[in-house]
DNA sequence: CCGTGTGAAGCTGTTCACAGCT
DNA sequence: AGCTGTGAACAGCTTCACACGG
């Protein structure tokens, strides 16, 4: 009943971020309820694990019925804290980077960056595409305070990754993404995700039939 | 004994991936071998894992002793089939497309993007920052057959990630990454990958302590 | 004596199958 | 009659602990 959020997985919490996308996508068509069965079906998963992971949280179905799709999604946006707005900074205004803080899913649905990050003289003080300024580095305490960041994510070379997610922690930021191929140290009390792109290129090279 | 590629799991071929960039790391430094333990320690990863993810392709150690870099390094490439450059192409030339396609980790180490593809006629015919060129996605069969791409990377909205998928795999694509945040189905004899930039934020977001 | 390679134990996450509610 | 919510079975991955080789 109560929504406890220890001992929930990582893997759930994952694929609640994916029924929230698959509810929205029905709410768009008209529909008003499902089952777990036609989420399933229709989105490739598993019933048996839709209705285990949303159990985890409360009852939000209806016997017999399924589940009211307004309800549960925004049940879901609510357990995943998307119902305040977040601010986001991003570290490394390389390609990469800029391309990051001008993504639409980096600006909507609970998340805004606030500004960019880099070191390079040729960047700072310049705009990306979509507006957002690129401020030196050292700023990254002043703006993480003023703005109440609650997530970095790193886009620099592996060298500086460490250093900026220590950087980011200092400046009270509790949550970092990195994209940094680098092994950094996660720290108590914080969450770190990576996103290691070259690592999902070669993992899937080895899975290919030759 | 045998290297049988059977029963590995993905956990286990995205840490050789890992391992691949910690030996190289090491080898920079000019060390000659190292032991799983200290390997462990200096990257955050636990050294019995380390030796039994190595141990289900071989018994590439020395007891008393450790695993020499270089040839352990070379025995990993093999294993991902890193050894034979693979040609690549990205679908989707918007700012994540054409970031991944300058992306030196898309570009080096047995990887190498070959176009870039998009339908909207003022990106088709121009070039990224790095010269990657931007066809038309209609020419993905005839790219795909002559440069032998193994292969497709989909950078593209959501609506049309199935598509794409169906194409490149129509055109001889035995791996698929995509970006889209879509649900797509991943056919028999292939291999897809997701990678969701928002589901990561998004599940980040569950896990800060507020 | 040290570190690998590995059976066995332990743990975590997934799937099954059905009781119970609507 | 249908679908949720859930204990129990199952499967897979991780960690332990130690025999064995160098």
């Amino acid at each position: 009943m109560s929504a406890k959020t220890a001992n929930i997985s990582e893997a759930t919490v994952t694929r609640l971020s994916i029924y929230l996308r698959c509810l929205q996508t029905l709410e768009k068509e008209g529909r008003q309820t499902v089952s777990s069965q036609e989420l399933a079906r229709q989105f490739h998963l598993n019933s048996a694990q839709i209705r285990k992971d949303l159990a985890y949280f409360g009852a939000f179905g209806t016997r017999g019925v399924g589940y009211c799709i307004a309800n549960l999604k925004d049940q879901i946006i609510k357990l995943l804290k998307l119902n305040k707005e977040k601010a986001v900074v991003i570290v490394g205004a390389g390609h990469l980077g800029q391309a990051l803080a001008d993504f639409q899913g980096f600006n909507s649905g609970g998340f805004r960056v606030v500004a960019l990050f880099d070191i390079d003289p040729a960047k700072v003080g310049k705009k990306t595409a979509k507006g957002k300024s690129i401020l030196h580095a050292k700023r990254i305490p002043e703006i993480a305070k003023k703005h109440n960041v609650a997530i970095g994510i790193i886009a620099v070379r592996p060298q500086s990754a460490q250093a900026i997610y220590d950087t980011l922690l200092k400046a009270g930021v509790k949550g970092v993404l990195t994209f940094a191929p680098a092994q950094i140290k996660e720290k108590p009390l914080t969450k770190l995700r990576a996103v290691d792109l070259k690592i999902n290129l070669e993992t899937l090279s080895f899975f290919l039939r030759s």
